[in-house]
DNA sequence: CTCCGGTTCT
DNA sequence: AGAACTGGAG
């Protein structure tokens, strides 16, 4: 059972989209931070906020310097800000440890912080070519489906593996993943898939007849949760360039002050907040000198 | 397994 | 009102 790579890799010649880490002359660690981006958020959402990223901060050390509070502010409402500050915690190991250059195999960039199984080797295949599978959500969807003809399942320890045996025995092999990412980002969707435009012959889910998917997803709200109110502390830090009172703070969030303390608390657990020495609030790294 | 943003589309 | 979005870490 496989995917035919022909028939895949020419689609995507043809179809691709034209994203900006997807250009010539883009370094490793500019598509590491659109790696490091496009964790749960949409393209849509990241390409301007990556454009003006690299261009002020085209490299690990460029990055390192600028302080993590800086680094947060210009992460600005895309969303995980933790994924901010360990992308600056990745710049300043990078610079210090490896000159400047992002590793290129996978064991090496698992150590870094922030970068796990999927960042890890898709930045050691989008890179530096590597044939490594990269399995992400998109992609463990378009191979339940074609291969295994069930519209969604959950991860499996397996699917690493299973998508190592359909990569291509070639210098194909990276486009072959960008490609199943592509087909699951564009056309096998998750909602409202376009199987009309497949370019894939032989699918088991349109086979069975595009069975309804059996997953209950859990909920994942927003409108007041703690991921709101942290959101609303953090607007308050970004927006000044000097530490602020609590009572600054404390107007962020007025509906539930137990809930706002707590919120205030994970943003210094996490990192992303500090307290001065006068009690005061800042972004991490606020104080440091560049 | 749970927590962690924020926006957009349906 | 839900669901989806190129996940990682505790």
């Amino acid at each position: 059972m496989s995917i035919d790579a022909e028939q895949l890799v020419s689609w995507y010649r043809d179809a691709q989209r034209d994203l900006p880490w997807r250009r010539p002359g883009v370094t490793a660690w500019q598509i590491l931070v659109s790696e490091f981006m496009l964790q749960q958020t949409p393209v849509a959402r990241v390409e301007p906020i990556w454009l003006a990223w690299i261009d002020r901060w085209p490299t690990p050390s460029a990055t390192a310097a600028a302080g993590s509070a800086e680094v947060l502010r210009a992460w600005g409402k895309l969303g995980y800000p933790r994924r901010a500050k360990r992308l600056h915690e990745c710049a300043v190991v990078i610079a210090g440890e490896y000159d400047d250059e992002v590793p290129t195999d996978v064991e090496t960039l698992l150590t870094l912080p922030g970068i796990g199984a999927y960042t890890a080797r898709a930045v050691a295949c989008f890179a530096y070519s590597a044939s490594v599978p990269v399995v992400d959500t998109n992609v463990r969807r378009v191979v339940t489906r074609v291969l295994r003809g069930q519209a969604d399942a959950p991860a499996r320890a397996r699917d690493l593996d299973d998508v190592a045996a359909l990569l291509p025995d070639d210098a194909t092999a990276p486009t072959f993943s960008a490609a199943l990412m592509e087909l699951g980002a564009v056309v096998c969707t998750a909602r409202a898939p376009q199987c009309g435009c497949c370019p894939l012959t032989h699918c088991r889910w349109r086979s069975a007849g595009y069975p309804e998917g059996t997953m209950t997803r859990k909920v994942q709200r927003y409108a007041g949760t703690d991921r709101q109110v942290r959101g609303k502390l953090l607007d308050v830090l970004r927006d000044s360039s000097s530490p602020v009172t609590r009572a600054q703070l404390d107007v962020a969030w007025l509906t539930d002050t137990a809930q706002r303390d707590r919120a205030l608390d994970s943003l210094l657990v996490d990192g992303l907040v500090e307290q001065t020495l006068d009690g005061r609030f800042a972004l991490a790294g606020e104080g440091e000198i560049p």
